[in-house]
DNA sequence: CCAGCATTAGGTAAATTTACCCAATTTCAT
DNA sequence: ATGAAATTGGGTAAATTTACCTAATGCTGG
């Protein structure tokens, strides 16, 4: 078995730095080399390319969804292994689906990281409970796994209403919004009435979960 | 200068992991131990004194900052370096006025972990720009500085609290749960005021977006 | 057994949201 | 240029949320 290049990318510096020791260390990896978001990834992958990356999601400038989808769009040799934080479903379910390698929660174990690394080597996919779960209960309504799940754009409100439904899920009031914005707070209530009256909620709880499901939020 | 004992208290296995290797590779370190909450931290503490702790904050069972209130109390002789993945003010301010050590950021380089080390040891204190920052403006507003900021990850709610809040993201008003549930309605106003308290958040809003973040909902 | 927490319920009042109206201006596309 | 949509502002009042109290009961871990 020959030896193995790991790139990892995390804008944490220090989980990045303590797991390029971990990583280091173990028997088959030849070379691991750092980056702190997407962007800076593809810059490395462009000199030298790695047999696998492990990636974070959340990072600035480019996210970890963006950066998983370029690459295998131009690597297809290589070897995705998501290291997130959150064991949300719906993440799981789009990144295996986009063609992710392997789906490990940052609380994992050391060994179950290499055991991966080695699984995305051989068999092309490393199969845990978490991956096992999110593809089980993702088949069953595919639909809401389909939409990309941070960006994605609202049609039906105005940009005006966007915003203020922004700063309602600020947990400011109407007076701070009115005030923040220079609007007469009469006009704040008559946008958020009318977001009402458009998306049928009852509340300003429905509204900030349309934000949510909608992408607007998170 | 002879050699010190670090332990390491962080829920997320990885991070744990990687920074014990950072954390050994320092030439005068001499043992670390780890733990994976603020409970596990004192069990190992009444065990054997470290010199030095690196101490996270979003734990589960008991958080960091819980942790670091016992520990001062009744180990006066060791330092807390508290390693925070947010650079809220207010955290900084709430910790270096408990009495923490040094508040480092988790995308902190290793050199900077080392420095801090040292520095508390050295000066009790270590002092970087976050918490000069932090303690200049807390200063202003000392009021809220002293809320006890409170964690939304950590399981705080109660299965009654969970239960009223889920019937909350479904858009229902008090009287509407009351009735569900057979309770008093002023029951009902009290189990979500006690939440928006734990919580900290301003109104049903933040509720709203705690359930989400919490994963209780979706 | 005791202390602490969860759960229940009440009072009082202020602040805020929600539900209806109407209407003037600007913006934008047909 | 003309009509539709977006944005702005107003009035009135009811409904609801939020704030700040107290307090009884029951359950549980040390």
């Amino acid at each position: 078995m020959s030896k193995i290049k790991v790139y990892i990318a995390d804008d944490q510096t220090l989980f990045r730095k303590g797991m390029g020791r971990l990583v280091r260390s173990f028997p088959n990896v030849s070379e691991v080399k750092e980056a702190s978001n997407g962007k800076e990834l593809l810059d490395l992958i462009k000199e030298e390319k790695p047999d696998v990356i492990l990636m974070d999601l959340e990072m600035p400038v480019m996210d970890g969804i963006e950066a998983t989808e370029k690459v295998l769009a131009k690597y297809p040799n290589i070897k995705i292994v998501v290291l997130s934080m959150h064991d949300s479903q719906q993440h799981i379910f789009y990144l295996m689906e986009l063609g992710a390698h392997a789906f490990l929660l940052k609380n994992a174990e050391p060994e179950e990281v290499q055991e991966a690394i080695n699984a995305v080597l051989k068999n092309d996919f490393y199969q845990n409970q978490l991956v096992v779960e999110a593809l089980r209960k993702g088949a069953m309504d595919k639909k809401k796994a389909e939409m990309r799940p941070v960006f994605q754009n609202s049609a039906s409100l105005t940009d005006r209403e966007k915003e203020i439904l922004l700063l309602i899920c600020r947990e400011l009031t109407m007076k701070e919004i009115s005030d923040k914005l220079s609007l007469s707070e009469k006009t704040v209530h008559n946008h958020r009435a009318r977001m009402m009256d458009k998306l049928g909620v009852r509340n300003t709880v429905g509204l900030v979960k349309y934000a949510y499901d909608s992408g607007l939020l998170e």
